[in-house]
DNA sequence: GCGTGATGTTGAA
DNA sequence: TCAACCTCACGCC
């Protein structure tokens, strides 16, 4: 779940959920204990994402929250249940409750603090102000693969494993071409394009990223069976049928992280 | 019950 | 490059 589209999701649920009213902040397995009981009581008035990044803005007082690989949250209606001993953060509003668990990072820190994480992030297609400029400027002088650019948070931030794979696989882009091999219109529409798929991931909460045209009832397949959600081309495919040109979909261990791709429809 | 893996990041070697 | 961290669902006994 945790790539940019999900915190930007979670952002706007704890917008809905909680922004403006009083909330009961406390942390049941203790881990975030003290904080938590510095802005018990006190009202919630931001919460923004960038990147990977959640923010959650109380006056002065920002939490930021990092889900990492396992990181996970819950939302449901109170009353909420019985907190289980893994629930690192737990948010109670007027009508809603959310449960944190197994985050890289829940920490209370200064506007500062916050700014500093801005600043080592690269521009996020979610956010409409940010400027693809500035990470043309690292891929189109890089002499890393584009596989590996397109998961470094500095250059662009919160595009994930599936997002990587599924924009290259979308733009026919060979993940092991180098930055500086591509053009600045391939980049261009690869950013557009990403906006365009991450919207539609907050919108759905999922990832969802096969044309119409291409789908497995389109293409008169059994319908796609996997169980990270969305409808995907080459994402946990490997050794299936490429949907596009029926090639083995590939995959290899790159960076400690899998890379899937077609070797036919991506070229170099 | 146990072993495995996963959409992520950091810091030490 | 590698280990460490965090959690849970799944397959296989």
């Amino acid at each position: 779940m945790p790539e940019g589209h999900t915190i930007h999701r979670l952002a706007q649920d704890h917008g809905e959920c909680f922004a403006g009213h009083p909330v009961r902040v406390s942390s049941p397995q203790g881990r975030f204990g003290e904080s938590a009981a510095l802005l018990d009581g006190r009202v919630m008035d931001a919460a923004q994402a960038h990147g990977k990044h959640l923010f959650l803005g109380f006056g002065h007082d920002w939490v930021h929250v990092h889900l990492g690989l396992f990181g996970k949250y819950g939302f449901g209606p109170v009353p909420a249940p019985p907190a289980t001993d893994t629930v690192r953060l737990r948010l109670v509003g007027a009508q809603h409750y959310a449960d944190l668990r197994g985050p890289t990072t829940c920490a209370l820190v200064t506007g500062a603090e916050k700014q500093a994480i801005h600043l080592r992030l690269g521009p996020d297609p979610l956010r409409a102000e940010d400027d693809p400029d500035r990470a043309w400027r690292r891929i189109s002088r890089s002499r890393t693969t584009i596989a590996a650019l397109l998961m470094d948070q500095k250059v662009v931030a919160g595009i994930g494993n599936v997002y990587r794979a599924e924009v290259l696989f979308r733009h026919g882009i060979d993940p092991y071409r180098l930055g500086r091999d591509l053009s600045r219109s391939e980049w261009d529409a690869m950013w557009a394009d990403l906006a365009t798929l991450m919207r539609e991931g907050v919108r759905n909460n999922r990832i969802d990223t096969v044309r119409p045209e291409h789908t497995p009832e389109a293409m008169g397949r059994p319908p796609r069976v996997d169980d990270h959600g969305g409808e995907v081309y080459v994402y946990r495919r490997a050794a299936l049928p490429c949907l596009v040109c029926e090639s083995e979909v590939r995959t290899t261990e790159l960076g400690a992280r899998n890379l899937f791709w077609c070797p036919v429809c991506q070229q170099r």
